[in-house]
DNA sequence: CAGGCATCGAACAGATCTGTATGATGTTTG
DNA sequence: CAAACATCATACAGATCTGTTCGATGCCTG
């Protein structure tokens, strides 16, 4: 059947922690999945409004229809695929067993299986702040809300650890964030085992 | 005299690790460091090649004279702000007492002044690399030879304190990208500490 | 002085940008 | 059936984008 290619195609781009690729229903659907791959793989400034229209098969109107403004449709794009991230991401989590000791390492297994994707494109939020104006805070005020939900989670490992939850957490952020532009300027994934050790190291001592 | 308000101006906005505010002798010097204050303050594809002359006062023929294009003009910049980067980061490191040990975890002593500056704008190369299309290779190409410069240090420092210069290059890149990412998304100079007690305790392991 | 060189200013070309307006086409729902 | 709704196609406005062209101006050097 004809169809087997197109649907292994799609099933080959298909990514849990990425709206990319997934079924989409209402036009507003379209055009948001279509907005999300074509600025997170090319660059917000990058891609016109025009380009999501013909790509996603909507007229223009509807997307105006839809999304006040191109800044507004970015925001939209970034809260939703933030929120496709963290709903597999805290999934992968949830999966480990053990303590909050390996729950913590585990974090850097998820991220390699991230930074593996042949599609990956880095983390959209510190994307969009390394590209925004150096005094913008519209794309940091987005990434505090991303972020505040793993500040959480790594408090209450911290606190279950009996460990001081603010040197944990900004350490942890360090290698985080470390690993996810390491992989993404050099297109090595195993940069999430590099800091997997690290944090194994730091939380050995007492 | 009114010339010193605008000396101290000038004086408050130069940074010994960037080009920005250097005094600009010909032409192509002035569009070369006026570009990069736009580019590196605003981002790559947010400044037009209009701002640039008339922020300069060049004109548009002058720039394309010594510019071949937009492109060849961010190459230009991102060159010239990492020898300038470059030359600053590394005549700082030389003034480090001790071993290579103290002169690693001077790294992030060195980083966090940096992070300090109130104009601090992240690491050029990693903002072009993460405003860039996910599979652009001349970002990347010239992020490495950045880099590459580092990787050396790095590697002479390892080798100087016989450990795997490949394991610990690979951390040091983690621990300085995390640092430089998180300093800029949380606007947060102290995250280079942080690196620094991780890079602490990792050369203390054996 | 004269020729070369750097620069400026301004206009232009052609494409692309965001955002709006209008009317036609279907589709759902009361 | 009819009203409401979603969507589409197209044209348009006005700005901005990269890059080119042309002529005038001044400066330095042989």
């Amino acid at each position: 059947m004809l169809d087997s290619t197109l649907e292994n195609d799609r099933q080959r781009r298909l990514s849990p922690w990425s709206t990319i690729g997934r079924p989409a229903g209402s036009a507003r659907e379209k055009i948001l999945l279509t907005a999300t791959e074509l600025f997170c793989r090319n660059g917000f400034e990058a891609i016109g409004v025009d380009t999501i229209t013909q790509k996603s098969g909507a007229s223009k109107s509807t997307l105006y229809k839809h999304f006040a403004s191109k800044e507004k449709l970015i925001e939209a794009v970034l809260e939703a695929e933030g929120a496709a991230w963290r709903r597999w991401f805290y999934g992968e989590l949830s999966k480990i067993h053990g303590g909050p000791r390996a729950r913590l390492l585990g974090v850097f297994d998820v991220l390699q299986a991230w930074f593996s994707d042949p599609n990956y494109y880095g983390c959209p939020y510190l994307n969009a702040i390394s590209e925004a104006a150096c005094d913008d805070e519209r794309s940091r005020a987005l990434a505090d809300v991303h972020k505040s939900y793993l500040l959480t989670w790594l408090q209450s490992q911290a606190l279950e650890l009996g460990r001081d939850p603010s040197d944990l957490t900004r350490s942890m952020i360090v290698l985080i964030d470390g690993s996810i532009m390491a992989a993404h300027a050099s297109r090595d994934a195993t940069f999430a085992a590099v800091a997997q050790t690290l944090a194994a190291g730091h939380l050995a001592e007492d």
